[in-house]
DNA sequence: CGCATGTCTGACACCGGTGTCATAATGTCG
DNA sequence: CGACATTATGACACCGGTGTCAGACATGCG
């Protein structure tokens, strides 16, 4: 298997590499016949350009990276695999790059990614997209990135969100409507906007019914199953006990459910629980978690689209994207 | 920020830039003087070698590909997380490459991928890394790629793989010393040796400890969640009931846990369950799931770290790695 | 001291593409 | 038909490194 380049296929067409080049990229002031000619050619000698001299000579590496810090595996994996798509669909590949947030030296570490890397692009997921910091840092240098799910509004940046305060309206409407008053909360954590947009659609649905807010049934998580664990310690001990639970993600919601079990208490007869993202764990446990989707690939993917699209043409204005979120009702949720 | 290039230290130094090549390269004839120079420029200009220039010049692209076709979200991120370390740690980077064992050409997507990312190796992960068809293929084109988490022996395959037989063996003992014996077994995938060692385990434990087995006993599954609860359905059904179920892993383990809970059966009371695998789940769930823990990461980690230095050195003897797995007893597991 | 050997260094071509510019071929129009 | 614009093509430098080779210089040894 000997090596087809880009100087073999224009002696073997009998045109010059620079004509070579120009079909390969869809130039114009090419003859149709001799596209034609070089197309063939291609065919022929099975010829695919070799993307890193292309990138040497134009300077770019055709790698978007990916940039998360996320302890739910689903969420990830569905986050890689609307970036690769959209990365497929472009012909880009996909650099991986798990990383603290709250580590040591999160500038250093990305600038060091940056420079052995060259990357042509970064998405940033939950809580990078959250970050004043780095973004700060990314416009100082120039370069090009694109934020997913994050709730902070920025002409500036390329962003892409699902609307979690609607959602987490929906849901507690659910309960309410189930006949909940007495439904207790539990947060994410502080670093992802997320956090404040759930928490609020939480508060607008209690307004809307005219139930009032009470701190009390309000307990600070982080998104773990393990803080939910704790969590779900303080909220079954309140006396009366709530009748409904929401849990700002599905880990915690899982974790809720665990102790509540334990407990001897039935789900949902006794207590309610909903959570927040329909991960698998939403429906691999009994009862299965009334929960919201998002459409995490499907931001991920044109978070990405766009980012590439701004790539190749820095002109092109930064758009502003927001997809619904969907409630799902399962078994973990009942009328009181 | 303008570009630090070879060529603008070369000249800041005073050498020609093969000499700064050699510096960077830490090749011999290099005196200490021009040495010491040379580095104390590069921390001067704070110049890092572009990957993309030195690649295109060697033939390579210091990229390594993952393949996978898994389910279970938490082994892929783990695949990734040992694999990055290695790649990190050599100043490599990793492409994910999520495709279908099954799928439209197999064969021609890997070539596609090849040949358009010009990798410098593939990490395969079960099933891929039992897949004659495509190890062949590779040889065929001499790919470098390590095997991880396979059955098969080959010598002329880098192979790092985890004890699963073993595995299967302890925690089939583990249920025979709580006093069951009527066990069942729930297969996994066909395309994975992980299923023919586990199950071979598992019979091999019923041997030793003179308990007949009954083939009634095993159903057949294929690692997903789904149809760990199809073969709970036909498990449950037997008369007389078995008193514990080994599923080949946590994901269908899970499985049978929602179907014996939703049957108003207590688990471990009524019926033991075990899975293999230590997944996420396995400790998100009521009761807690007794579970075999392999070291992921760290057989990707290995099998990476080896490949690496195959490709810098393919005249390295192929290693075989076997790794140890471990019981974790959980809850769901009890004396008769 | 002369010659062989070893160490250090740089000139130059090359990896496989792309950008710039000059030039040839073709078309347009008064 | 000639002047001029437009299209098509290739020569050549360049991207930022590495490999090859030749030459300068130092050292060892008979």
């Amino acid at each position: 298997m000997k090596k087809v380049t880009i100087n073999s296929v224009a002696e073997y067409a009998g045109v010059s590499k620079k004509t070579v080049s120009r079909v390969l990229n869809n130039e114009p002031n090419v003859s149709p016949a001799t596209r034609e000619k070089v197309l063939k050619v291609f065919k022929e000698l099975d010829y695919t350009p070799n993307p890193i001299a292309r990138g040497l000579a134009r300077n770019r590496s055709f790698i978007i990276g990916c940039l998360y810090d996320n302890p739910s595996k689903s969420y990830i994996t569905r986050v890689q695999s609307g970036a690769l798509e959209a990365c497929h669909k472009h012909n880009y590949n996909l650099l991986i790059h798990p990383c603290e947030l709250r580590g040591e030296a999160l500038i250093e570490n990305i600038e060091h990614l940056l420079t052995t890397s060259r990357l042509d692009g970064l998405v940033l997921t939950p809580p990078f997209s959250d970050s004043q910091e780095l973004i700060e840092f990314l416009k100082k240098k120039s370069i090009n990135y694109a934020r997913v799910a994050s709730a902070i509004e920025d002409e500036t940046s390329i962003s892409v969100r699902s609307n979690d305060e609607q959602g987490a309206f929906e849901i507690t409407e659910h309960l309410i409507a189930l006949g909940h008053s007495r439904i207790a909360f539990i947060k994410g954590h502080p670093d992802h906007s997320a956090t404040e947009q759930r928490f609020s659609g939480y508060k607008k649905a209690l307004a809307e019914h005219n139930i009032a807010y009470d701190a009390e049934l309000v307990a600070e998580g982080n998104f773990s199953y393990h803080s939910g664990a704790d969590s779900a310690k303080e909220i079954l001990d309140i006396q009366p006990r709530p009748s409904a639970v929401f849990a700002s993600n599905d880990y915690m919601a899982a974790a809720v459910l665990k102790l509540a079990t334990q407990s001897k208490l039935n789900v949902p007869e006794d207590i309610s629980i909903a959570g927040f993202d329909n991960a698998p764990i939403a429906r691999h446990i009994w009862p299965g978690l009334t929960t919201i989707a998002q459409p995490v690939e499907e931001m991920t993917r044109q978070a990405v689209e766009q980012l590439i699209l701004q790539i190749s043409d820095p002109e092109v204005e930064k758009t502003q994207i927001t997809l619904e979120a969907k409630l799902i009702v399962r078994e973990s949720t009942a009328n009181i």
